[in-house]
RNA sequence: GGGCCAUUAGCUCAGGCGGUUAGAGCACGGUCCUGAUAAGACCGGGGUCCCUGGUUCGAGUCCAGGAUGGCCCA
């Protein structure tokens, strides 16, 4: 019937079968097809790169992604689950290079553009085989024959699609804006790059740099409101300076402003300088900055300095352009000098304030990050010439002072040069067109854990800057803008099909591999001119890949049009980690916003990130990444898994170690198999038949219907949970579930299991049994997809041909509410709570449990209680292996209260009066104070009363009871042994003795022995009184007193201090 | 510098709306139980509930400020 099942379980080999079963069951595909009709549920997957090989933050995203959509298709949902890989990128490209030892993109020019792209296009799929077997093996089941791969022609004619909708909106433009540009790289780097890059500890240049005054902007400077400031600034000698400070000495040159706060006040002060006394100009909160002695001349506000001009510190060659003060909010008092340096060409804020005050833009540095000829450190990296602008302006008098400063820079995140913000022109998407509808969009998104939606996620929206799109450089996917090389006309190309049937159309082939450089030889005929039209070098962004794939995995819209009507857009379900929520989780929702109007997702979930075992991250570079294969060789997919979910909540950072899930395997997974494996091991010895068997009306014992009430709990609140995105505290449930089943189910059943009459109770107990093993391997399933399917397949499909072979076939449990009894579960608490009481009381006599007891008292609260206690007092008895099992309403029955003066308290209170309050107190009725104590209430005593923390009540028990309290709860046992009860335990010794002996002896459980035993008059007596009892038990056919024969297994021993000599022989 | 999250026993984590003596598992020590169990029961040691202040009759829980860590943004 049951295929036996081994105690020692090897999940591994469990596991490895399974996988092996699902590929020739196909079962993935069937568990899809047995859905077809149903309602739709999607996931998007949220494509990884395979130049790398998977880890287990990998594992984890994998594993979260599998557990819903393998929930709802048991709930009946078609969930079809489409793989992808995402391929393009600076990341490919850097790894690229750095195996081909290449410094800049000069080298890879020099290579060829052709062969780079090959490489970069064999590189990741480097690790595909890997991934694709490591997610076969930790059963995340998704299609990866059909995955979608973003360097293919048809998932980038997508994305020119999407574009061109764009480009048609005028929401693509092309802007001067100050990017963070790696040196190195040649490339602007995206907001969520750069964040990969800041260090903390990056140290710069800090210096003081003097600019001097030279007059004022009279055409544009209000004519009465100011004009004496220019006046009063030199009245007390010249030259005067404005003190300015820059931790990047570089973007000096290309200074043409100065900005003041307007409402802060400013100070006119005289130093010590360099060429004797010297005026300085500064902000009245920054005089520490000066770092010395000064003597303050007068004050002006910030808005009286706006307009006045000083000295360029460089030549330019537009130096007749107005260097000036201007005004500026931003300007902050908790740094610098309060006069802000300003080259337009080198910061976000510099050229926002050139734009706004028509200042030339001027490039002192080129995008390689050297400094132009001419100039001090002219043919040096700026960080090289640093320095040298520092000495030069040092020489020329113009430094107060330099140092250096630690400081949070952000450096490029794969080549470590520090990132120059640099104005340059760039391709745009606006999105701050919509952002309103993105904001909106965001109201209806469930996000796991929910913060994220109106913090992190939702901070995000409300700060949302136009997207940076394009990329100068090599492997992505072509930016699809052709321009005319004579009018400058621009155009988006929509699709291939289009760019073909362009007039005059050169260096198109139908095969054509649409990167570059293929595609930068398509040219075509200017529609307004007589010149051609040639494409805009760059790639874009590859985020914008990855958010393209809900239209761009399908080749929408030039195939696959009903996808919206048919419900693959938008998705029902997608999972990342945290760290995509201004990656992937933006570009998707950016982009579908953009295009569809509404969000292309429904419910997140966002992982926390996994640290190792000190908390700290997990990175290559740190070397402590765990390797999954490590884990899953060791304990298993299923738990790894497993501690996945059940660890800590999904968005919650975990700490990781293969320590903690050999925990789930001895805590959880054992619990379970050993349940399981009880069941069909006596299952089998009994011939239990479910065709025959299985109670036709539903179980009688209060056993059984208790533990079908929790099961049913269970079922609602797993579905609860899973319906939530909560996979954690269902799995919690579930945990709780097995060890109620295994540490009092089946603890309490044994007895039913086995005794050997075959009456309608013991097939009640393995139906039930049954029942709760199939149901929880339905529930797992989710989970633990292998240890579901292999206690499914052996407890359902070896006798039911009709079932489904695979339990991801089978419908999800769903709670029977008939079958929940709140007062029966409640009920069967106070009993599990009465017998951990009555064992502690038990403990506490040194009475073993072995020996019987005639009775045990409980003290319930409430009448419910008190009757719940009489129809369970079977259980308790049982378990604590007494006679008789009876309520207790006076707790003088069992206990003395003794009471003791608080002496550490009273003792500096009342001194030497203490002595004569205990001698008062132990002439009290102790059950007197012990109620006013014990009420809360003071002890008076005659002219002083006493505090009830100041006496001390402690239970004592009556002279024949042990008792254990908790709470308002009490539970004595009585302690007395009479000579029937002494004999009582001396059986059951020896059937304890004789178990352990068959054991020893390696008999099967199902053998027939005869006993021998030899010994005194007492045992010779026992074992005459319950001959039958002793036989039962140890299956023994006979006892016979007498030597044992040779062949039999003979132990010495002394039971109870009665000596006796037992031998075990196998019957036939 | 700003935002979000976290901080509870050696470790991993629970602790709806504020309520009396703050819990579980693992680990540790002891005792017991066991013919399903690699398990289980009982007892014990182990806590500044991150800190400071506030609200309240009462704060692990609410509020403010701060510290540390993680992530994100600058």
């Amino acid at each position: 019937m049951f295929k036996p099942v081994s105690s020692k379980p090897s999940f591994m080999e469990l596991e490895e079968s399974i996988v092996q079963f699902w590929r020739e069951a196909r079962a993935f595909e069937r568990s899809l097809e047995l859905r077809q009709g149903g309602p739709m549920f999607t996931l998007y997957e949220g494509p990884p790169t395979a130049n790398g090989l998977p880890g287990v933050h990998h594992v984890l995203s994998r594993v979260f992604k599998d557990i819903i959509p393998r929930y709802k298709t048991m709930k009946g949902f078609y969930c079809p689950r489409k793989g992808g890989w995402d391929t393009h990128g600076l990341p490919v490209e850097l790894e690229v290079e750095r195996e081909l030892g290449f410094k800049s993109k000069a080298d890879i020019e020099a290579y060829g553009v052709d062969r780079f792209n090959a490489r970069c296009r064999e590189s990741v799929f480097r690790y595909v085989k890997e991934w694709e077997t490591l997610t076969e093996r930790i059963g995340f089941w998704l299609d990866m024959a059909n995955a979608y791969v973003t360097l293919d022609n048809d998932y980038i004619e997508t994305v020119w699609w999407i574009i061109n909708q764009l480009w048609e909106k005028g929401l693509v433009y092309q802007g001067y804006k100050v990017t963070p540009h790696c040196p190195r790289c040649g490339t602007s780097l995206s907001s969520h790059e750069v964040a990969l890059g800041y260090r903390d500890d990056a140290v710069d240049p800090s210096v003081y740099v003097k600019f001097r005054l030279t007059g004022y902007d009279a055409t544009r400077r209000a004519r009465r409101a100011f004009d004496n400031s220019f006046d009063r600034l030199r009245e007390h000698g010249e030259p005067v300076y404005f003190l300015a400070w820059t931790t990047t000495p570089w973007t000096l040159p290309a200074n043409t402003a100065l900005a003041v706060s307007p409402r802060a006040t400013y100070v006119l002060v005289e130093v010590d300088g360099s060429n004797g006394r010297e005026r300085l100009v500064l902000a009245e909160a920054r005089l520490s900055a000066l770092g010395k002695e000064y003597r303050e001349l007068a004050r002006f506000s910030g808005a009286e300095l706006v307009r006045l001009q000083y000295e360029a510190l460089f030549r330019q060659p537009d130096a007749n352009s107005a260097y000036c003060v201007v005004a500026g909010d931003f300007v902050a008092m908790d740094e610098g000098t309060g006069i802000v340096h300003i080259a337009p060409a080198y910061g976000e804020i510099d050229l926002e304030v050139g734009r706004t005050e028509g200042l030339p833009l001027v490039h002192t540095v080129d995008l390689q990050g050297v400094v132009a000829e001419g100039l001090p450190g002219g043919g040096k990296f700026v960080k090289e010439a640093d320095p040298l602008i520092t000495e030069d302006l040092q020489r020329r008098g113009l430094l107060l002072r330099s140092g250096t400063i630690t400081h949070t820079y952000p450096f490029c995140w794969r080549c470590s040069s520090p990132l120059l913000y640099y104005a340059k022109s760039s391709w745009y998407i606006q999105t701050t067109a919509v952002k309103e509808e993105l904001i909106r969009g965001n109201e209806e998104i469930a996000w796991y854990p929910e913060h994220i939606k109106r913090g992190r996620f939702g901070d995000w929206l409300e700060n949302n800057v136009d997207w940076a799109l394009s990329r100068e450089r090599y492997w992505g996917t072509p930016f699809p803008v052709w321009r005319c090389e004579v009018c400058g006309h621009q155009e988006a190309v929509i699709s291939r099909g289009e760019l073909k049937a362009r007039p005059g159309v050169e260096g198109w082939r139908d095969d054509l591999d649409l990167h570059r450089p293929y595609i930068d030889a398509v040219t075509f005929s200017c529609p307004q001119c007589e010149g051609r039209m040639r494409r805009h070098p760059e790639v874009i962004d590859c985020w914008f890949d990855s958010g393209a794939m809900p239209f761009a995995q399908f080749h929408y819209p030039f195939e696959n049009h009903t996808l919206v009507e048919d419900g693959r857009f938008p998705a029902d379900y997608i999972c990342e980690a945290v760290d995509q929520t201004r990656g992937w989780f933006y570009s998707l929702h950016a982009i579908s916003t953009l295009i569809a109007g509404r969000p292309s997702y429904r419910n997140v979930i966002c992982l926390g990130h996994i640290l190792d075992e000190q908390g700290e991250k997990m990175s290559k570079s740190k070397g402590n990444v765990v390797d999954p294969w490590q884990v899953i060789n060791t304990y298993g997919a299923d738990a790894l898994r497993w501690y996945l979910y059940t660890a800590s909540p999904a968005g919650s950072a975990r700490r990781f170690s293969l320590g903690l899930v050999g925990e789930v395997v001895r805590g959880f997974f054992l619990t379970l198999w050993n349940t399981y494996s009880f069941f069909v091991t006596y299952a089998s010895i009994d011939g239990f038949d479910l065709w025959v068997h299985a109670p036709p009306a539903g179980p009688t014992a209060e056993l059984d219907r208790w533990v079908l009430s929790r099961l049913n709990r269970l079922i609602a609140g797993v579905t609860e949970d899973l319906d939530h995105y909560d996979p954690t505290s269902a799995g919690r449930r579930i945990q709780d579930f097995v060890e109620e089943l295994s540490n009092w189910y089946v603890r309490r059943s044994r007895r039913r299991f086995w005794k050997s009459e075959n009456d309608a109770d013991k097939w009640a107990a393995y139906s039930t049994l049954h029942q709760c093993l199939v149901t929880l391997s339905k529930l797992m399933a989710p989970f633990t997809p292998f240890l579901a399917e292999g206690i499914y397949r052996n407890l359902v499909c070896t006798w039911d041909s009709a079932a489904p072979e695979s339990v991801h076939w089978a419908d999800f449990p769903v709670a029977d509410a008939r079958l929940m009894d709140s007062a029966l579960e409640e009920g069967m608490s106070l009993a599990m709570r009465a017998s951990s009481l009555g064992r502690a009381a038990r403990a506490q006599a040194a009475i073993k449990v072995r020996q019987p007891l005639s009775r045990a008292l409980v003290k319930a609260r409430t009448p419910t209680e008190r009757e719940w206690l009489a129809r369970l007092a079977h259980v308790v008895a049982d378990e604590l292996n007494v006679k008789e099992v009876a309520g207790l309403e006076n707790e003088e029955q069992v206990v003395i209260w003794q009471i003791r003066p608080n002496t550490p308290v009273l003792g500096p209170k009342y001194g030497a009066k203490l002595r004569e309050i205990t001698q008062e107190l132990a002439a009290r009725q102790p059950a007197e104070v012990a109620a006013l104590v014990r009420a809360g209430k003071p002890v008076d005593m005659g002219g002083v009363s006493l505090a009830p923390e100041e006496v001390l009540v402690a239970p004592k028990p009556q002279p024949g009871f042990a008792v254990a309290g908790e709470g308002d709860y009490l539970v004595a046992v009585s302690t007395d042994l009479t000579p029937a009860l002494q004999d009582e335990g001396l059986a059951r010794e020896l059937v304890h003795l004789v178990q352990t002996m068959r054991k020893k002896a390696g008999f099967e459980l199902t053998d027939r022995i005869v006993t021998y035993y030899q010994g005194e008059d007492t045992l010779r007596r026992v074992v005459d009184s319950f001959a039958s009892y002793i036989q039962q038990e140890t299956l023994s056919l006979r006892l016979v007193d007498g030597e044992p024969p040779s062949s039999a297994f003979i132990e010495q021993h002394k039971l109870d201090g009665v000596p006796a000599t037992v031998g075990v022989v196998k019957q036939g």
